[in-house]
DNA sequence: CCACTTTGACCGGGA
DNA sequence: GTCCCGGTCAAAGTG
């Protein structure tokens, strides 16, 4: 079934740091990602869709979101070991720099060196990365020309492409061995996880520039509202932020130990239809759909051989409400959903889990660039794994936010 | 019996 | 025109 399914809805969502926490803890926690039943509507040639992208970073979790703009595409990355945190924030900029190159090139250097000059860059991911944000920047650079053209949101204007969105500052701890077992255990569960702060991430970036642009398939886009909670919950700043939840990232970054951050499932159902192995990479990708009728979401997982989540993809959006089950991801996540748009896609990477880990794993870390990256911690969280998807019945788990069950809590 | 996961093969696009 | 690769479908298997 689905995965988590928190009933809460946002009246429950108490607050920032509650949602945080749980998203993180979710991310951190969850093994299993989720699949369910979904229609194949879509097929190869999506090429419109939007992706966005969502990277955490391990004690912090940055969120990246390109706007929209330049390709569609919201990537949320998750960063994890602090050595790793420099490079992929780094190699994230670097990515990102060369999305918006044209553009700000000239500030992404700056940024860029100030990064570097923590460390070097390189790394494996960049292979990884590489691949994914140069094919898609590309890409995206034809499509982003039209894009930009169609919606260019004023505010972001086309020359914002990056969003950054606070994806979810939450604290996180979890790293513990129980965690990694499990991560190791379940892709899935990572990738619900991560499923979720994409979303998250998404929303809120995407919003932003979607809801201006793009009209969602909705008629009422869930995604400001949707995110709304969501965000308020993870950075408390819809508006602008992105950042109040650095502080929150702080004092998790004070963590000794990594984060593991795991997100719960969006709150949809989703169904794995394919899974191939990366040439570029050693990592594996599995493939998901919305198993709503006409939901066309798709959701792209990629994970280590170790089978920690590396990266998540979202793409497209729901035309649907997310199925409420019990979840309390649900509740944020679904809201989520509606991002704008029909086709969104959130990419979610989890360096944390793969670095610390697993070294071979490759993610792209980059990570935080200036302002578009934030990290965000999540606690630790919980199981949240559980409820999304597979293990999850909807309505076994409690819910609520359960994840907060945090090993290792922040200094 | 149903729903989901897994796996191999197929298709289309791009280099 | 060919090769490589990503993405998807469909069949089989499992819970
Ligand atoms: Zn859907």
């Amino acid at each position: 079934m689905a995965g988590g399914d928190p009933p809460p809805p946002e009246a429950d969502l108490p607050a920032t740091e509650v949602d945080m926490t749980a998203v993180a803890a979710e991310v951190g926690k969850h093994p299993t990602p989720e699949a369910s039943g979904a229609k194949p509507d879509e097929r190869t040639g999506m090429g419109g869709e939007e992706e966005g992208k969502v990277k955490e970073m391990d004690g912090k979790e940055e969120v990246a979101v390109k706007d929209v703009e330049d390709a569609e595409e919201t990537k949320v990355e998750q960063g994890m070991g602090k050595e790793n945190e420099k490079i992929g924030v780094k190699e994230k900029e670097e990515v990102d720099v060369k999305e918006k190159e044209m553009k700000r090139k000239a500030e992404a250097e700056a940024e860029a060196k100030e990064m570097e000059g923590e460390e070097p860059k390189g790394k494996d991911v960049r292979g990884k990365e590489s691949m994914e944000v140069e094919g898609e920047k590309e890409k995206k650079d034809k499509e982003k020309v039209e894009i930009e053209e169609k919606r260019r949101p004023a505010g972001s204007g086309p020359d914002t492409p990056i969003l950054a969105v606070p994806m979810v500052a939450v604290p996180c701890y979890l790293a513990s061995p129980v965690f990694a077992g499990q991560f190791a255990m379940s892709h899935q569960a990572a990738l619900a996880s991560v499923t979720a702060q994409a979303q998250i991430q998404l929303q809120s970036p995407t919003s932003s520039s979607y809801s201006e642009g793009l009209p969602s398939p909705f008629p009422n886009p869930v995604t400001p509202k949707a995110i709304m909670p969501l965000q308020q919950a993870l950075s408390v700043n819809e508006g602008n932020a992105y950042r109040p939840v650095l502080e929150k990232s702080s004092s998790f970054q004070s963590r000794p130990h990594h984060v593991t951050v795991n997100m719960v499932g969006d709150g949809f159902n989703w169904r794995k239809y394919g899974q191939k192995q990366v040439k570029s990479s050693e990592n594996s990708r599995s493939y998901y759909r919305c198993t709503y009728s006409s939901c066309l979401a798709k959701k792209k997982v990629e994970h280590c051989p170790d089978g920690r989540v590396v990266e998540i993809i979202y793409r497209g959006t729901h035309n649907h409400e997310p199925p409420q089950k019990t979840r309390f991801v649900k509740d944020r996540a679904a809201h989520i959903t509606g991002s704008s748009g029909d086709d969104e896609t959130l990419r979610l990477v989890n360096a944390e889990i793969i670095a610390s880990r697993s070294p071979g794993c490759k993610l792209e870390q980059g990570a935080i660039s200036e302002a578009s990256e934030q990290l965000f911690c999540s606690s630790d969280c919980e199981g949240d794994a559980d409820n999304k998807s597979e293990d999850d019945h909807p309505s076994t788990e409690p819910q609520q936010k359960r994840r907060i069950i945090e090993t290792t809590t922040p200094t």
